[in-house]
DNA sequence: GGTATACTGGACCTACTGCT
DNA sequence: AGCAGTAGGTCCAGTATACC
């Protein structure tokens, strides 16, 4: 026996009940079964490191999986009549990070965006014409082709005259110009799998959604009901040239939420979660993040105009503006 | 010997809990 | 509510091992 893996993985199935890492160790030592090359001040903490690497690695395929937080237990007992039922439902672990490095994410060529005037019109016309056009390509997200902008959904929650905002933590986003920041957006690459027939936007909308209820941990019903949600306010695409990361194009949505909506903070891996008023520039906006500091300007901007020309209800879509960090 | 891969302990950050 | 201590989950640099 050479690692904490297969440690846990005899003792668990001696046990045939699950354990957390302590009483994994504890039975191991009890029985003599840890070897001399495996030390340290604290051991639990190393074994719930490898057997969290490995759940989170190899998923359903992992010898183990959570019966609670902290609590593991062997995935071959899962199909074993003896065990009881209450412990064959693998609890599932709230990442602390999302993975955006998709092999699979949507990227447009940058000789179409540049000489595409159908920003003025919709996202739809727009992504359409990409697609018509073969400059969209799918491509790794941690590699994208200079000559490819990468596409994110951009999302914002809004109730009433309210964004909901966050404080952004290392984990969520170790960019320099992002981390620590604040924020307005729930953000994601828009991969091939939330493309579908259904919808007509190469799944931008479909990714914004997905990443809003995920961040939030939300059910659909939040935004209309599980069966139907309602349409995103389709805001703005916004190209962005910053320092901080590889340029690219946000499709900006809002999703509207209901008056007696409140984000239930301990259930999020967010910091400082409150609602900031969507009808001023607010005294800090450098302490936000350069997409978020950019999109609440073109939101406020709008909303003073929309106010000034009495058209309430008109948002001006689709314009495209560019961010520049340096010039902020 | 050089390089790739796997494994390790523990640092780190956030969430939770109990106390005041 | 604010604070401190602890626990859970993630990350990373260093080391060991395997392979060429």
């Amino acid at each position: 026996m050479d690692s904490y893996l297969e440690l846990a993985e005899m003792v668990l199935r001696a046990a045939r009940r699950p354990l957390s890492p302590r009483a994994i160790l504890d039975a191991a030592y009890k029985a003599g079964m840890v070897p001399s090359h495996l030390f340290g001040k604290a051991q639990h903490k190393t074994l719930q490191a490898r057997l969290s690497e490995e759940i989170l690695r190899l998923k359903l395929d992992s010898r183990f999986y959570r019966t609670d937080p902290g609590v593991f237990f062997l995935s071959e007992f899962r199909a074993d009549p003896d065990i009881a039922d209450e412990l064959k439902d693998p609890f599932h672990a709230r990442r602390r990070t999302r993975d955006l490095a998709k092999s699979s994410a949507l990227a447009i060529s940058r000789k179409f965006v540049e000489s595409s005037n159908s920003w003025s019109t919709d996202w739809h016309n727009f992504l359409a014409e990409a697609d018509r056009c073969g400059a969209v390509h799918y491509v790794d997200a941690r590699r994208v082709p200079p000559d490819f902008y990468l596409i994110w959904a951009f999302s914002i929650v809004r109730r009433s005259t309210q964004l909901l905002s966050y404080r952004i933590g290392r984990y969520r986003d170790d960019r320099d110009a992002f981390v620590n920041r604040r924020s307005i957006g729930f953000t994601d690459v828009v991969s091939y799998e939330d493309a579908s027939l259904f919808n007509n936007d190469l799944g931008v909308t479909n990714r914004g959604l997905a990443v809003v209820l995920d961040d939030l941990d939300l059910s659909r019903s939040v935004f209309g009901s599980n069966e139907d949600v309602n349409a995103p306010d389709v805001l703005f695409s916004m190209l962005t040239v910053d320092e901080s990361s590889q340029p690219a194009i946000l499709f900006v949505m809002e999703w509207a939420c209901p008056e007696w909506f409140e984000p239930t903070a301990r259930r999020l891996s967010l910091n400082e979660v409150q609602w900031i008023d969507a009808t001023r520039v607010p005294n800090d906006l450098n302490d936000f993040e350069p997409w978020s500091s950019a999109a609440l300007s073109a939101i406020v901007d709008d909303y003073l105009r929309c106010r000034n020309e009495e058209k309430e209800n008109k948002r001006s879509a689709n314009s495209l503006y560019r961010i520049r960090t340096k010039e902020r």
